[in-house]
RNA sequence: GACCCUAUCGUCCAGAGGUCUAGGACACUCCCCUUUCACGGGAGUAACACGGGUUCGAAUCCCGUUAGGGUCACCA
């Protein structure tokens, strides 16, 4: 029998890493499998859904390239996909509880009665786990149904999932209490339960719950913090689960053979940002120069730069992309390839362009690049430490200036290929309006 | 409070009775490379929560304690 899984999140607003996770190792465990993954959007709340809230969602899931198979905008035989339009089917389903004698009223709201013996949750992940369901205070009769006839969640993830024909359900570990509720509501509805796989929380590094204002909370921070879905998809993985054999940075081709539901962790995991992000420059530094372009272009356009030159992009873009962590930073460590009125840093200006000498270094420099009869990096920097030898000053004293007056910053790729990149032109105009200026 | 899950460096992950004087990664410190920044290379600091068992032998198995997390909604 095929695997199906799902993913049911709750339109909240925003998708959490922690869904996001989830999310991910139902998507593993689909293709590990070669099942198929369902999403499914549960809004029975109708007070707090909005359908930007399940753009969120699908954004979200579409950056990080979880695809599903069966669900909105995909369609599949078992839908609908919101559990808003199911109400035919829930109906049907409670009329069968009704019958078996489980529902009782309770101040308008329907109620399913709890079986007061031992239940066993199978879970693939945890073991199997055995409740004592004979305490009616802790483990109180479910409420299914409002008032007003709308539906709760156990219920409706139940029959759903019964409907929808899952054979696995995998979901965060904060579900683990309420599962043998819901074993019992399958079992009343006449259904085998699916097998469980309750994958433990992402709290903060500190070991704090994480809420939606945590950094790194939502799967839009990373969208619009610079980082490349593949890197935090890996870092993702990496929480709860491993390779095994010490391996950081692994791809998802790589990763799906590998994942089994039995390997993933039973330990709560701390989020470690840092990592996150030193993953995301180990991405970016490897990855094409034509996906770093892609990525990057979104951020160049919000910083108002207008590329006039496509093989100028590429040229700036390929002296950047291995010291890059993070795709916010690349609008500032290119803009002045781009235009002339970019911005010259206080603190570089203070200590390279005021030192004695400094002016005079460059206006050196000036002369000597103008005479050269190439324009490539090895050239320049031959050119700068004969200049170098020749005033009897050390290289540095030339470097530093140069970075400057070319790029108003003193941090950024090699001086020799930030020049070349440049040209000659503006490099001889930029050092000497520096000199100007500065004098 | 009751019930459930968990417990290896600050963090993530290896370790499924002897190969552990516990391994890798991030972060941190130092050194080298580069007379920028960074990358890279090398080194270092740092952990089996505690107490009992079981066993010839325990980070690994069992029990307890402690700690953390979760659930006990007309939220999902």
């Amino acid at each position: 029998m095929s695997t199906r899984v799902r993913f049911a999140p709750s339109p909240t607003g925003y998708l959490h890493v922690g869904g996001a996770r989830t999310a991910l190792f139902n998507w593993l465990f689909a293709r590990h499998t070669g099942g198929k993954l369902i999403l499914r959007i549960e809004d029975t709340d109708k007070a707090r859904n909005t359908p930007e809230a399940v753009q969120a969602i699908y954004d979200g899931l579409n950056w990080l390239g979880i695809d599903w198979d069966e669900g909105p905008l995909k369609g599949g035989d078992h839908g609908p996909y919101f559990q808003s339009e199911r109400d035919a089917i829930y109906q049907k389903y409670f009329d069968i509880l009704v019958a078996s004698g489980r529902i009782y009223e309770d101040h308008g709201t329907m109620r399913f009665k709890t079986y007061r013996g031992n239940t066993t949750v199978e879970d693939v992940i945890c073991g199997n786990v055995t409740f004592d369901m004979s305490n009616p205070v802790t483990n109180p009769d479910m409420t299914i149904r409002r008032p007003d006839g709308g539906w709760i969640f156990h219920f409706v993830n139940v029959v759903d999932d019964i409907e929808m024909k899952m054979t696995h359900v995998i979901r965060g570990e904060d579900h683990l209490s309420n599962s043998p509720k819901h074993v019992q509501l399958y079992e009343a509805l006449g259904a085998k339960p699916p097998l469980f796989g309750h994958i433990p929380l992402i709290l903060n590094k500190d070991g704090s719950k994480m809420s939606k204002r945590d950094q790194g909370a939502s799967v839009q921070s990373y969208i619009e913090g610079g980082y490349a879905p593949e890197a935090v998809i890996n870092y993702l993985c990496l929480l709860g689960w491993s390779p095994k054999d010490n391996r950081e940075k692994l791809d998802l081709s790589e990763i799906t053979p590998l994942f089994e539901l039995e390997n993933v962790n039973r330990r709560n995991a701390h989020f470690d940002l840092d990592k996150c992000f030193w993953l995301n420059g180990q991405y970016l530094a490897q990855m094409s120069l034509a996906r770093f372009r892609d990525l990057s272009l979104p951020f160049i356009q919000k910083a108002g730069i207008v590329i006039d030159d496509e093989e100028k992009l590429l040229e700036a873009l390929a002296i950047v992309k291995e010291k890059i962590k993070h795709l916010g930073d690349v609008p500032d460590w290119i803009s002045y390839f781009f235009t002339d009125a970019y911005p010259y840093d206080e603190a570089s200006v203070e200590k390279t362009l005021k030192k004695p000498g400094a002016l005079d270094n460059l206006q050196a420099l000036r002369e000597a690049y103008a005479n050269v009869s190439t324009w490539d990096a090895a050239t320049l920097e031959n050119s700068l430490k004969e200049t170098a030898a020749a005033r009897g000053v050390k290289t540095g004293e030339l470097i530093h200036p140069a970075r400057v007056a070319a790029s108003g910053r003193s941090v950024g790729p090699s001086l020799y290929h930030l020049l070349e990149v440049l040209g000659k032109t503006k490099v001889l105009d930029r050092f000497a309006t520096t000199v100007t200026r500065f004098s």
